[in-house]
DNA sequence: GTTAGCACTCTTTAAAGGAGAGTGCTAATA
DNA sequence: TATTAGCACTCTCCTTTAAAGAGTGCTAAC
């Protein structure tokens, strides 16, 4: 069967009614609601084809209708109408971001806040951190007989620093012989190269060809890796209680817990590709705790390259025009934001 | 009316039963339960006391009795025991916090992340970061032409950074002034001071006498004091649903907000002073959203000086004995961290 | 001072009985 | 042939009612 203009529009009605009122909707209400020139008997043969074809669930006979998964994928991707966000809103954003480059952490926390705050759903900032950035110097300053900090510049502009014990005492050849070691070894590289070439044996070749170092670079290495892993923040949790699809205990805890898990978060997230907005409806996210939720993310980068993701996580009924024009303004403000 | 032996020891019964089963206890069920060798009927007659001493109170007649806050306060004061942390429980902190001294970031962490683990209550970390410490030095690190880092050394070996903005163009000459004014002027100040002096008028006598600084100490300031500022971590927030008292959504949902809106929390935390572990139980913390909360906190140092405290929150019904011990255990813990 | 016994109170749970909303089907209509 | 009105039927939700259960307070006996 084909779906027709007809039962296109009565299948907007549905859903647009669905996200604002979380009721099942009947046949009446929509020709009452939603003036279509068609009596409430039509809606109603439109509608039960609507549900053979699969866009349209009952939760039970003598209830009104429901949305299905596949009605909201048809909605995301031909329905809705891309808006640009408000100028007071995007006047907001800007506002609480501010113009000023912080501190990576801090840009990402503000944004999780605003992002949460404006749409009023639970929101997830995940960043890669360094990931794909080059790196361009890496200080040392000396911290006291035995240990020191590497401060990790990137061409971006992002700065880490990791505290590293030393076997060896600290002086100021020591340092000087470091830093030229370090940087000759590892200018220009990505952080994901870094990586990489920890996880793999190469360092301990490294390690031997500067044999007056060889007790420090495993150290450093480490501790680079830990600087340079990923990060996931997420705020408004409390948001969640917004959502009647939420008023059931074990399922709000059992989402909270999930979200507060990070690693899971993040597996589920890092799985999601693709530039700019994404949507992932229901079971598209392929975990049990979600298989009621959507999550819409979109990327951020710098210098070009994707070094993470910020999204809102909701119920399947989400507000998607207006979350999508919300991710999309947040992330290109950050990505310019970084660029810089 | 005073208190004897007999009344303390039913208390305790009720207030014991009540911790664990979260259900009004009866004259009968004591009787049954706890061997103290008198009938329900005398029972009943001393908790007909109790009640009108303050310490137990009726939901409705012919429901069993719950303890009060006042009840709570005499359990936390001079019922319960001491305990040390069972040798187990301190292995795990101790493999997960591990003993290497992170970033000040990730102690943090972790620290809130096992302590809502243990506890199965949720988590908090107030850390007044640098207040307190005393600035070793100050280091600059040149990032472009017009932008530098400024990576803070305390005493303890906390290390922060934070970019600055420079209307000067960056040169080794301006660097070497800049980090040779800089560190004349605060050498071995406390951070509280720095922060002092930054809110005071201080600074422009500063800038006036360095004049090819001028435009860059006030950036500077700004920057520091955003870099040494205070912060708070929550986790384990999925852990209020364990609690029959969270059942109901609305209480659990302004529990949340509160905790997410750390300004608020942050509040309420520093105005419990104290060395060591404060138990605050419902109205003591002076808060609508937390009148059936007790919080539990404890203080850790860096350098003899509070940098912070740890804590958790929950019912007020909570196991106070065994909150206290693992809070005496990882403040003292993370405070030898520190000071290391 | 302590205890047994008992009437009384109040909540919780289950069952029963509408009321309401919405559907599917049939027959009439344009 | 597509649309519409009408109506019986179904299922949930809400309210009412009834019964069960737990615990108290009081009185009288030990």
């Amino acid at each position: 069967m084909r779906i027709d203009d007809r039962k296109l529009k009565i299948l907007q009605a549905v859903i647009a009614d669905y996200i604002s009122t979380a009721q099942p909707i009947g046949s009446r209400t929509i020709a009452k609601k939603y003036k279509l020139g068609i009596s409430s008997a039509t809606i109603r043969n439109e509608m039960s084809d609507l549900e053979e074809m699969g866009y349209l669930e009952q939760p039970h006979t003598s209830a009104g209708r429901v949305p299905s998964e596949r009605a909201y994928r048809l909605y995301v991707d031909r329905l809705m109408q891309i808006r640009n966000l408000p100028r007071n809103e995007q006047e907001i954003i800007i506002r609480e971001l501010g113009e000023r480059i912080d501190e990576i952490e801090s840009i990402i926390r503000k944004t999780a806040r605003i992002l949460s705050q404006l749409t009023r759903y639970t929101s997830l900032v995940i960043n890669s951190h360094l990931t794909g950035c080059r790196l361009r110097r890496i200080h040392f300053i000396p911290l006291d007989s035995h240990s020191l900090v590497a401060v990790i510049v990137t061409d971006s502009g992002i700065v880490k620093n990791t505290i590293i014990k030393t076997a060896d005492p600290v002086t100021a050849e020591y340092l000087e012989s470091l830093t030229r070691v370090v940087n000759d070894k590892f200018e220009d590289i990505t952080i994901e190269e870094l990586n990489r070439c920890i996880a793999s044996e190469g360092y301990k070749k490294l390690a031997y060809r500067y044999s007056q170092l060889d007790s420090f670079i495993p150290v450093l290495m480490e501790g680079l890796s830990i600087a340079t892993g990923d990060e996931v923040y997420a705020d408004g949790m409390s948001n969640l209680f917004n959502f009647p699809e939420y008023s059931d205990i074990s399922k709000a805890k059992s989402l909270l817990e999930l979200i507060e898990e990070k690693e899971q978060l993040m597996e589920i997230i890092s799985r999601i590709g693709g530039k700019g907005v994404v949507v992932s409806i229901g079971s598209e996210l392929d975990n049990t705790c979600m298989k009621d939720c959507s999550l819409v993310t979109a990327s951020y980068r710098v210098g070009g390259s994707e070094i993470g993701r910020i999204g809102v996580i909701g119920p399947t009924r989400m507000e998607y025009e207006r979350v999508v024009a919300v991710l999309e303004f947040i992330s290109t403000y950050i990505t310019g934001m970084m660029e810089r």
